[in-house]
DNA sequence: CAAACAGTTGAACAATTACTCAATTGTTCA
DNA sequence: TGAACAATTGAGTAATTGTTCAACTGTTTG
């Protein structure tokens, strides 16, 4: 184990080591970790909490959210292009206007979550 | 209606107006979603989901997270304070110890949900 | 075909953020 | 008391990110 620790950043003794390894090994993949962060991302940021929040209750075209937000089209664009590429949002276009609906069931769920921890705080 | 959208940022005509007026009615407060975007942030950072998944496990010091990620425990410590900061950890200290907890029961379930997602990508 | 409009895109910019580094606090213990 | 060590803190820095702006694509309709 010291062997481990050679190269380690960290600049201190491990303290607990039994712990340290237990979760260590039970620990995901970084990878997974990666992904697991860049999808609560979508949830970090208020303009993209709105939009899932409009898509939960009906699919909506960029105009519209753009109207409900008061942003400009780009704006909410790029925010569903990113909301697209998590794969949160789908879209299907119909004649000019393209209409975004939510891809994922867990959206309206993890909102609860979150607003009951807002309230117990 | 007409009067509402007077000063509207917004580069187009609304196209669904009854929709948008619907969510715009049941869209909570703006300070009620920078609430929520702040809780999800703490799950945007690889890093803090690390923190959070280890504490999960058992409870542990700045020096066992410290030796577990590889990380300086300042850059640590910086973390577990926007940690605590969004009642996401809690801690307690022993002589010289600090350790670390977590503090809503709800983050083992927010992560779970978020692998769902992962998976089914 | 051309005007009108929904939507997308990429570059630029300002704001935010994660980590480093150095200094400091607080506790133990010899 | 002072050395040792766990932990915190603030300033500085590099990287990321949300929005703007201008140009562009694609579809409809007169």
């Amino acid at each position: 184990m010291n062997q481990d620790n050679k190269f380690a950043v960290c600049d201190c003794d491990v303290i607990h080591a039994d712990i340290v390894e237990n979760v260590k090994g039970n620990m995901p993949e970084d990878e997974l970790l990666y992904d697991l962060a860049d999808f609560f991302k979508m949830f970090s940021d208020s303009t993209r909490i709105k939009i899932l929040w409009a898509l939960d209750y009906e699919e909506m075209c960029v105009c519209d959210l753009a109207v409900l937000l008061n942003m400009t089209k780009s704006a909410i664009s790029h925010q569903l292009k990113t909301l697209r590429q998590e794969k949160l949002v789908k879209n299907r276009r119909d004649g000019k206007v393209t209409f975004y609906s939510l891809q994922d069931e867990h959206v309206k769920n993890l909102l609860e979550i979150g607003m009951e921890h807002i309230e117990e705080k």
